[in-house]
RNA sequence: GCACCGGUGGCGAAGCGGCUAACGCGCUGGUCUGCAAAACCAGUAUUCGCGGGUUCAAUUCCCGCCCGGUGCU
């Protein structure tokens, strides 16, 4: 925000719960008094009964990063959904969108035949692909089967990516020290509770149902809250736990991503602030 | 004071004479090309409250002690 008003910014979300229009207490959206001050894209951008992949990400950010350009301001993605970011910077393969119909199929025929099935049957289609992706791994397994099926084509042939092109780009990354990372963690979880969560669940479960965007951190604690299954206080600390671990799996993949310039703190520091405001002011003055 | 039950990794919890002391959680590290706040992988107790004893062998059996819980007068 601070930069982005500094830099005549505009901010474009990277996060995949907050594309959710009514995914409010749990996603900690920018308010509307920020959004007025700022302009936020790739929020609300979709309905929670809506599949939004990282492949629409992909395509919505690029317009968005374009039209902010085309508009002489500085594009400023923030969030930390790992794969979309990628999906924006390194593009994606063209490869086939799901097949809801294919996957049932490969469940079914993962529930018959066995656990190991849908290995084996990528071992035939995809020997490479097969052997990358562990035999557990249910979801990838049928991603890799799926491209093979209906693209046609292995999914070890489709890999090359698309990047994103007429950008420089500046990766700054935020590492706090993990133990009050953790702890605010906790905090901000419970106020989340406390701000109404399980209500907006609630609301959200009536209009739309059991949709996948509701399984995600919060959400589905508050679900279980609903079904009487959890009390709250069970709910808050496990929905802690979900936001922890998920901070940890956060680290593992921005780690790994090229080219960050890291900054040891937390994002509200002024220090944090001054620094990240030295890189921008110097990659883009 | 007596009786009974229990004391196993950070937590929960199996094993009760002899494989490298299950498993779950946590923690740490990692993977990731279309639901990713998802899914998945790996590592994580040279040691079973303490001291003795029996045995070729004891976390497992016996004795004593310490600690926790329950019950009794």
């Amino acid at each position: 925000m601070a930069l982005a008003e500094r830099f005549k910014g505009e901010i474009v979300s990277c996060d995949s719960v907050a594309v959710y229009r009514g995914m409010e207490l749990g996603t900690a959206k920018p308010s509307a008094a920020e959004r007025a001050r700022v302009p936020h894209h790739l929020i609300d951008v979709a309905d929670p009964d809506e599949p939004f992949t990282a492949g629409d990400y992909s395509r919505a950010s690029r317009v968005a990063l374009k039209e902010i350009s085309a508009r002489g301001c500085l594009p400023i993605v923030t969030g930390g959904t790992g794969l979309y970011l990628r999906a924006l910077t390194e593009g994606l393969f063209n490869g086939p969108e799901r097949q809801e119909a294919l996957r049932e199929r490969l469940r079914q025929s993962k529930a018959r035949h066995g656990a190991s099935w849908l290995h084996r049957l990528l071992a035939r289609l995809d020997a490479p692909s097969a052997g990358r992706i562990h035999a557990n791994d249910t979801a990838k397994l049928i991603r890799a089967i799926e491209v093979c099926v209906a693209g046609r084509r292995p999914l070890s042939q489709v890999l090359a990516r698309h990047p994103l092109t007429g950008f420089r780009l500046l990766r700054v990354g935020l590492n706090p020290a993990r133990k009050e990372l953790y702890e605010r963690l906790n905090e901000r979880c419970a106020a989340m509770f406390a701000a109404g969560l399980v209500e907006e669940t609630r609301v959200l479960l009536k209009r739309f149902g059991h949709v996948k965007a509701l399984d995600s951190l919060g959400y589905r604690q508050s679900l279980a809250v609903q079904a009487g299954t959890l009390s709250v206080e069970a709910a808050i600390k496990e929905a802690q736990q979900g936001h922890r671990n998920y901070a940890k799996r956060q680290m593992t993949w921005f780690r790994r991503e090229p080219d960050v310039r890291w900054i040891e703190g937390f994002g509200d520091k002024p220090e944090t602030l001054r620094a990240a405001a030295a890189l921008v002011g110097k990659a883009f003055e």
